[in-house]
DNA sequence: GTACAGGCAGTAT
DNA sequence: ATACTGCCTGTA
């Protein structure tokens, strides 16, 4: 247990993890508590600062994972040349991105899709009390993300069980990829955007958006900028400017290259930042809460 | 009953 | 290259 108050008031880890990046956090009793692969995450504000622990690790996991490293007032230096995302970071000055574990970020995102946000955590959650591991945590029961081996180990019917409808197969296919496949999503962190992009796009179920999301939010690929219905929405709203696309309408995989390039061009290489902030702030606005 | 929700892949044009 | 379609599941 540490308390640590040196990376400045401003910071928010409930906005955070309530931003839609990472989906299997819940609040119990006073404090967070979060599944991230093999772990379980806690955190709990106190006077004078926020006190994180954790499961498995004995030091602070928190710089890792809510990435304190970064030099955030470079990023919001780099961002404010843009009007609209100015207005966001002070409106929203405690957002970060986070740095999840790789292997549950791919999942999770391959179950988003086509659903809602209530539907995805009950999915992974199912996935994790079936096929994770079964820890004690204060007290309580907590169900580590399920090992790729493990999941792929699993029948479609049993993934189909867990509520994925469809999605089973698109499980199945990347858990086999990374169990039998070779595919270490880890390596990809040292790899270049479009390297890192093309290997995960090899997976069956990954398409651009979803390739996007594990980039930006477990890749360290700070540049990808995601591109779903309400980023679209979005950017038909501020910057109509840049592209030709109508609000809601849906992107042909050709119009989300050349939009989601042109975004990252703008940009810079903390696109991915101005993304988040767009996604909180139309969803904050559209009064959604998760 | 029907529409819809944070996409994707397959097929036909 | 683009348009169209089906897809699990739960909720409004």
């Amino acid at each position: 247990m540490q308390v640590d108050e040196s990376v400045g008031l401003d910071f928010d880890p409930v906005t955070s993890i309530n931003s839609g990046q990472t989906f299997l956090w819940e609040r119990i009793d006073g404090a967070w508590y979060g599944i991230n692969g093999q772990d379980v995450l806690k955190f709990v504000a106190k006077s004078g600062g926020v006190e994180y622990s954790s499961y498995l690790e004995h030091g602070s996991w928190e710089r890792n994972f809510f990435r304190l490293d970064d030099d955030i007032r470079r990023v919001h230096a780099t961002l404010a040349c843009d009007e609209t995302i100015a207005t966001l970071i002070t409106k929203y000055p405690g957002l970060r991105l986070l740095r999840q574990d790789p292997e549950q970020c791919l999942f999770s995102f391959v179950c988003a899709s086509n659903t809602n946000i209530p539907m995805i955590r009950r999915m992974l959650y199912n996935l994790a009390r079936k096929f994770g591991d079964r820890i004690i945590c204060d007290q309580r029961e907590f169900f580590t993300f399920p090992s790729a081996s493990a999941l792929n180990s699993a029948s479609l019917t049993e993934l189909r069980s867990c509520g994925l409808g469809y999605r089973a197969r698109a499980v199945k296919a990347a858990a086999k990829a990374i169990a039998e496949g070779g595919l270490n999503l880890q390596d990809l962190r040292n790899a270049e955007f479009q390297e890192a992009k093309d290997q995960v796009l090899q997976i069956y179920g990954v398409g651009n958006k979803i390739a996007d999301c594990i980039l930006l939010f477990s890749l360290d690929k700070l540049d990808a900028f995601p591109i779903d219905l309400w980023i679209a929405r979005a950017l038909s709203t501020h910057y109509s400017a840049l592209h030709d696309c109508r609000i809601g309408e849906k992107l042909t995989p050709r119009q989300y290259e050349s939009i989601s390039e042109k975004m990252r061009r703008h940009f810079g290489k903390y696109a991915g930042y101005a993304q988040q902030y767009l996604f909180y702030d139309i969803r904050q606005q559209a009064q959604r809460h998760w």
